[in-house]
DNA sequence: TCTGGGGTCCTAGGACCC
DNA sequence: TCTGGGGTCCTAGGACCC
C-alpha cells in the first residue's frame, strides 16, 4: 500500500507559515521573472485564477480584489519541503520525494485494515500540520498511480483530509466520477483524443483493453498506466536515503542538472551574456557536487522571444564535450563560455539563457582522460571546491566565486542585482535560510 | 514592458561494431 | 535471384509530471 501525501497550495501555504493573517485571504505565488501565477490559495482559485496564467494579464483583477503577491522564494520553499520530508520520515517504514510538494509513503508494512488506515492518514495529516504548519491532504491505495487518485478525491478542508481505496469496489467508483484528463500520466493530448473518442471518465479509460494502452497511450508507459488503474503496481520506488543523519533526497539518480532564467528585459551584449551563462553554470555545478556527481556533456542554451509572431526555431543551443567528466565550476564555465561563443548571433536580443549537464556520472569514478590532467590536478580542483562550497554555505553564496560571474557592485552591504538578473518585486525574506531574514519576534 | 523552471521516460532512426 | 543477426550509442522529438 501507497500512502501520497500532497501538501496543500504548496507555495502559498510556506508564505502563510510566516503571515498568518493571510489565511482566509486570496493570496497567489508568481514564477520566476514575477511571470505567471504558479500557486493559489483556494480564494484566489474561487476567483477563477488559473493556474500558469500571465501576471501582466491578471494584475488588474489582483487589484481589484486586494488579492496578496508573492514573488516566489525557493530558499523558503525547498526548505519547508525538506521539513515535511523529515516529518514524513519518522512516520513511515519509507519515502519516495516525487516533487517539493508531495511524496509517497511505504505504508504496506502496516498491516492495517481499511480503517485504520485511515485513521494513519489523519495522523499524518495532523502531525504535519502540527510540526511545520503546512496543511496536505492524504490518498492511500495499492499503487502509486491510484493513490494519486484518492489524494485527488481526498477533501480539502473539514476534519478528514484522507481518503483510502482499498480494493476494486472502493476504486471503481472513484474512477468513474473524474475526468480522464485527471488521471496521473493522461496530459493535454492524450485527454483530448480519449475524449473524442467517447471515453470521458477513469472509469471507461480503465475498461479499455490492456493492449489499447499499449498501442495508443505511449507503448509501455499506456500499458502500465493501464495495470496501475487495477491495482498492479508498475511504478518504481525510489526511496530517500539517510546518510550520517542528513537526508538524502532520491537524486543520486539524475541524469540531467539544469539552470536556466529569463532575463527581466533582452539582452545581446556578448559580455552580459557571458556574465549570466558564467552565473548558471556556477549554481549548476554546485548542485552537481552537493548530489556527489560530476558531467562531461554541457549544453548552452539561448533563447529569443517565445512568443513572437516569426516562425522558426526560439531556442539554441551548443554540446560542448569535455574529455572526462568533472564538477569543477572553473572548468564547468570554461565550456560553458566555448558554447555562448558558438551560439550568440550578433545584434541578437535574447530573452532567457541557461545551462544543462548531462552525461552524469558519480564524481571520483571518472576516467582520467588523456588530456584532462594530472590525478594531482584533479585533487586540487576537488579541494578548491570543497573549501569555495564551505565558505559559501558558512558566509553567503556569492562569498568566493568566479570574476566571469561579473563583479557586483556593494551597494549597502548587498550585492546588486545583475543588469541581466529578473523581476522579483515582492518577494518574502528568507524567514529559515538567511542570517539577516530571520524571522523576529517582539 | 509584460508569458517559469526543472525534471522524467519512451520511441524511432542513424551510425557504427562484430 | 537478389544482402543476417545482434548489439551499442547518440540524437531528436514527443509525451508526461510538478
Amino acid at each position: 500500500m501507497y500512502a501520497l501525501v500532497d501538501c496543500n497550495n504548496f507555495y502559498v501555504s510556506c508564505e502563510r507559515v510566516f503571515a498568518p493573517q493571510l489565511e482566509g485571504r486570496p493570496v497567489v505565488v508568481l514564477s520566476n521573472n514575477d511571470g505567471c501565477l504558479i500557486s493559489r490559495s483556494q480564494e484566489a482559485k474561487d476567483l477563477g485564477l488559473k493556474m500558469g496564467e500571465p501576471y501582466h494579464l491578471v494584475r488588474p483583477l489582483l487589484e481589484q480584489h486586494r488579492v496578496q503577491v508573492f514573488s516566489s522564494n525557493y530558499a523558503l520553499y525547498g526548505d519547508m519541503s525538506r521539513r515535511v520530508v523529515q516529518v514524513l520520515s519518522g512516520l513511515a517504514a519509507g519515502v519516495d520525494v516525487y516533487s517539493i510538494d508531495e511524496a509517497f509513503l511505504d505504508v504496506s508494512g502496516m498491516k492495517l485494515l481499511e480503517p485504520d488506515l485511515l485513521a494513519y492518514g489523519q495522523r499524518v495529516h495532523e502531525t504535519l500540520k502540527k510540526h511545520t504548519g503546512i496543511p496536505t491532504c492524504v490518498g492511500i491505495a495499492p499503487t502509486k498511480t491510484l493513490a494519486k487518485l484518492a489524494n485527488r478525491l481526498a477533501p480539502k478542508t473539514g476534519p478528514v483530509r484522507t481518503v483510502t481505496l482499498a480494493t476494486a469496489a472502493d476504486w471503481e467508483p472513484a474512477l468513474a466520477q473524474v475526468p480522464v484528463g485527471s488521471i496521473w500520466g493522461v496530459g493535454r493530448r492524450y485527454a483530448r483524443k480519449l475524449t473524442d473518442m467517447g471515453i470521458g471518465t477513469g472509469l471507461e479509460l480503465a475498461r479499455l483493453p490492456e493492449h489499447w494502452l499499449r498501442r495508443h497511450l505511449g507503448g509501455v508507459v499506456g500499458q502500465r498506466l493501464w495495470r496501475e488503474l487495477h491495482g498492479q503496481p508498475c511504478l518504481e520506488w525510489n526511496p530517500a536515503e539517510w546518510d550520517d543523519d542528513q537526508l538524502q533526497p532520491n537524486t543520486a539518480s539524475r541524469h540531467s542538472v539544469t539552470c536556466t532564467r529569463s532575463f527581466g528585459r533582452p539582452q545581446h551584449q556578448e559580455a552580459v551574456l557571458a556574465e549570466a551563462v558564467a552565473t548558471f553554470a556556477t549554481r549548476a555545478a554546485e548542485k552537481l557536487r552537493r548530489y556527489g556527481q560530476a558531467a562531461h556533456l554541457v549544453t548552452v542554451l539561448l533563447g529569443t522571444d517565445r512568443f513572437a509572431p516569426t516562425a522558426g526555431p526560439k531556442t539554441h543551443t551548443a554540446v560542448i564535450s569535455l574529455p572526462t567528466s568533472t564538477n569543477d565550476t572553473g572548468m564547468l564555465i570554461k565550456a560553458a563560455l566555448q558554447g555562448l561563443r558558438q551560439l550568440r548571433r550578433p545584434g541578437v536580443a535574447y530573452h532567457r539563457a541557461g545551462v544543462l549537464f548531462t552525461g552524469l556520472e558519480p564524481e571520483g569514478q571518472a576516467q582520467l582522460g588523456l588530456f584532462s590532467g594530472s590525478a594531482a590536478d584533479q585533487q586540487r580542483s576537488q579541494q578548491l571546491m570543497q573549501a569555495m562550497d564551505g565558505l559559501n554555505a558558512r558566509f553567503g553564496r556569492q562569498l568566493v566565486r568566479s570574476a566571469a560571474m561579473g563583479v557586483a557592485k556593494n551597494v549597502d552591504g548587498l550585492l546588486q542585482k545583475p543588469v541581466w538578473g529578473g523581476r522579483a518585486a515582492h518577494r518574502s525574506p528568507r524567514y529559515t535560510t538567511g542570517w539577516d531574514e530571520l524571522w523576529q519576534l517582539r
